[in-house]
DNA sequence: CTCAGAGTTCAAGTAACCTTGAAGATAGTC
DNA sequence: GACTATCTTCAAGGTTACTTGAACTCTGAG
């Protein structure tokens, strides 16, 4: 198909070109170049930094997306099996950002005004606030 | 009750001081001096800062987290009804965090294979990547 | 062939979120 | 009273994720 100048992708995927540089840089995506020394994109491309976004958008790194990133072919356009694969290595790192914010929903709702949130285990069975009295690691606050 | 010194609090709100420090110059947490100038803090804001790490662990800045404290009474700790009513503010805020989580677990899972990510509408609707070829704004992936 | 618009590299800047280091004061124990 | 861990401020440094600017080159329509 018609491969994308750095200007095309850079718009029709909502980012900056210069965004699209240090994607590339940071081995994110995937050129090919013009005689003259311009980048030029796969249509699959599009795809890639759509998916960029919306990782980091779900409070994921670069880094963490540059390692999904680096399981997908870099010389044919991924198939539907190769973003399958993505989807079932993340789902449990996925799963644990809605696990998160659920629990400080949670916690916010019904918890956290009750004294449970500095306790290891909620303040309805442990009345009183005693962690810290008694030495103890010290509670590590809604951790992991 | 006791109040905290800030290495007291760091330890048990799993920080470093200098994160404290850093908070408190942000407006995130407050204290009160002792005669000798060091800073000490009441047992409450340990879920303060509890709320801090949480926030940002599901992807929100700390300017976001500010302004929720900000209606935080400073000078006595927060009710049950202060933090219920951050909750019932942040609600629709956390549930798009989970909303964003779900749309790329889906896309992955079944759309992002066969170029329904790159079209306004998905491809077995529209069948050949056609966007970008008749104009149109391009494409913007995954927004918000 | 010309020329504007788009592309190139590289260095430096920006913003959020902290950490590190220097130089010194405080606090609680013996 | 001394000793040591902990505290203070302030400036500078670090990481992530880019953006901006300068100086220059390429591409494609006319």
């Amino acid at each position: 198909m018609t491969l994308l100048t750095i200007g095309q992708l850079a718009e029709r995927a909502g980012v900056a070109t210069s965004a699209i540089r240090f994607y590339e840089d940071k081995g994110l995506v995937h050129s090919t170049r013009t005689t003259g020394n311009q980048r030029r994109y796969e249509q699959s491309t599009l795809r890639r930094v759509a998916f960029v976004r919306a990782a980091q958008r779900v409070g994921l790194s670069l880094d963490e997306v540059a390692a999904a990133l680096a399981t997908l072919p870099d010389n044919r356009a991924p198939t539907k099996a190769d973003w399958h694969r993505i989807s079932r290595d993340w789902k449990p790192r996925l799963e644990e950002q809605v696990r998160r914010i659920r629990l400080l929903e949670q916690r916010l709702d019904s918890c956290i005004g009750c004294g449970c949130l500095s306790m290891k285990t909620c303040s309805l069975m442990n009345p009183g606030d005693v962690i810290g009295e008694h030495g103890g690691t010290g509670a590590v606050l809604l951790e992991p």
